[in-house]
DNA sequence: CCTCATACTTACAGAAAGGTCAGTATGTGT
DNA sequence: ACACATACTGACCTTTCTGTAAGTATGAGG
């Protein structure tokens, strides 16, 4: 990622949330705090490495804040910031559209696609 | 890109949409059909390459509909299906978060992240 | 015939993303 | 002394994405 200017709003968010992962990571996210290996079970397939990536950028842009205790073993809690939550509400209409045609997106031959 | 199941709504809408191209391409649509070379020229840095490859993936998961006219030189045009502009109402109030945030996006230290 | 414009298509290479797996640090409990 | 749980961290490799540059096909116009 380099620094950039977006040609509109949505390449600006798009560049937020982009990724196949962040937006599953906020949707975890929206109802409550959770430690690292909760969010890698609440998000199938995803690796720790690729998990701890996405987290770090994402405290980094803003959207969340890290919380880490003083305890062994270690306990640290993620949760949305004020901007993350934002972001998750702009979501919202993605979301539902999504569930809404569902059936139709997973019938699409992905297998043959590029 | 392989058959999958999804976990919710926004992971099948970021499988049809992700990228960085796809929204932006949906962006140029929503008022008019344009030809390829319009887009090339509507998408600032994307190449003949990808922008090819994107459209193909967009028509085969029925974003948009392809017109071919036969002419020479050629002439093919773009256009959203319902199913696209469905989708691009519901980026609508992303693009929005985009715009009001633009700038705090903009001071995102996009160079040092990962 | 030769050039032009348009919409691709192909071959190749480099960059970025993603995955696997082993290892680290540290108080607590046994 | 030793295993345990948690949250990472690093090395290494594979896959996917993106870009560059060149070439193809076609009929119109000169």
């Amino acid at each position: 990622m380099k620094k950039r200017t977006f040609t509109c709003g949505l390449d600006a968010a798009i560049a937020v949330m982009g990724g196949k992962w962040k937006g599953l990571i906020l949707f975890e996210l929206q109802t409550e705090a959770l430690r690292f290996g909760e969010l890698r079970r609440a998000v199938p397939g995803i690796s720790e490495r690729v998990l701890i990536q996405q987290l770090r950028e994402m405290e980094a842009t803003g959207l969340l804040h890290r919380e880490v205790y003083r305890q062994v073993p270690p306990k640290v809690e993620y949760s949305l910031t004020e901007f993350g939550r934002s972001l998750n509400t702009a979501l919202g209409p993605l979301g539902e559209w999504g569930e809404e045609h569902l059936e139709r997106i997973e019938d699409i031959p992905w297998e043959q696609l590029p």
